[in-house]
DNA sequence: ACATTTCGAAAATCTCGATTACCAATGTAG
DNA sequence: CTACATTGGTAATCGAGATTTTCGAAATGT
């Protein structure tokens, strides 16, 4: 009955698969936002993960189930931190955490330039899968939006109405800043991306039309 | 030495090739919108134009060459009517021109759901090529944008400053409100999507900040 | 009629990369 | 030291499509 493993150097059958697995993630990530994900073939991700090929499929369906482990993963990475951001300013007025919000968000996700690359243009139109999974996306990051609207809406800093619809065009303008951010040569100062948008979104937000 | 070509069914060569393209782009539209731009064959597309795939590798070098014609279509198309709009209101105040830009250009791109789709999902990562050329679409819509908004300085109506970043995050809500309308089961009314995107631009260009 | 131009259909080629199967090296356990 | 688990490496297997060619039917011109 045996084994649930044996141990090797050091380390158990779960870590080392855990390794390999994180292995796999980081080189797809480079091949992904290098050759593209189209063009990038599952060998050459193996080879710079040092791993075999029935590694890969042990740990993955295949290349979109990659795609989407690592797409969801940028989401989830900038959702950390801007929940973290936001609960350091929870007292403060919401023009304060709308500018939190967006910092945050910013400086994940532009950390490394490979992170907007992969979830705004590799990520795109790959499948029904992707496309679904992006959706969730952007619904839950414009409800965030919609969510602060209100609260600003609340201390009668912005006219109370529905924010949905402001939320996705916001996401949108995001998306776009950071697609034509990423796609720079050389990349302008993030800063500079970062307050256009803080702008435009609390103009957004707090206009009476 | 020889013919320039015989006449059939009293049109002659160029008009017959000409019209074998259209089909081709036509199929081809349909093809990528439905099925998705990867998963869609050559074949298949010929098919469904009625021509054989002799005849395609006549008129394209191959799929992606389809695609980029396609989406320069796209963009031209909502190019000259917005041209046309604004055309019309030449000696009107800055707000109801940005109203007109964006009403033609809404109508435009979505008068038929395949060209959202094509233009902002299926035609994204696919290559180097259509991402150069998505590019220089934002640019120059973007440049447009910030055209309209120096008129309006100039009236008064919005400080004088440089609007091409504010240009592009409003390109990119525009393509994000229009991706989200063409994935919409059933689609949002139109009117919705323009007069958020129109009372966002206004608001963005005129905002103070 | 008969030769010729066109072009769809269909078959032959070709190219690749995904998926699988197998082999051998490395490190363990006992 | 011996049997075995674990994996990287390699190469065989496969299938899907893209391109290219060939074949022949339809439409014209002479």
């Amino acid at each position: 009955m045996a084994s649930s493993g044996r141990t090797y150097r050091g380390v158990d059958v779960a870590s080392r698969r855990a390794h390999r697995r994180a292995a796999l993630l980081d080189a797809a990530l480079e091949e992904f936002t290098t050759t593209g994900y189209r063009a990038s073939r599952i060998a050459d991700i193996c080879t710079r993960a040092r791993v075999s090929t029935r590694t890969f499929y042990e740990e993955f369906e295949g290349k979109q189930d990659v795609l989407l482990v690592l797409h969801d993963r940028v989401n989830d990475l900038a959702l950390s931190h801007v929940r973290h951001a936001l609960g350091t300013v929870l007292e403060t007025d919401a023009v304060t955490r709308i500018g939190t919000l967006l910092d945050a968000f910013v400086a994940a996700v532009t950390a490394d330039p490979r992170l907007p690359r992969l979830a705004y243009v590799e990520a795109v139109g790959v499948s029904p899968a992707l496309e679904a999974q992006h959706q969730r996306w952007v619904t839950r990051w414009a409800e965030f939006i919609a969510a602060e609207a209100a609260r600003a809406a609340e201390h009668g800093l912005a006219p109370r109405r529905d924010y949905r619809l402001t939320g996705i065009a916001l996401v949108g303008a995001v998306t776009g800043l950071l697609r034509a951010w990423q796609a720079g040569n050389p990349p302008e100062p993030v800063a500079v991306i970062a307050d256009e948008i803080k702008s435009l979104m609390s103009a957004a937000i707090t206009r009476q039309a």
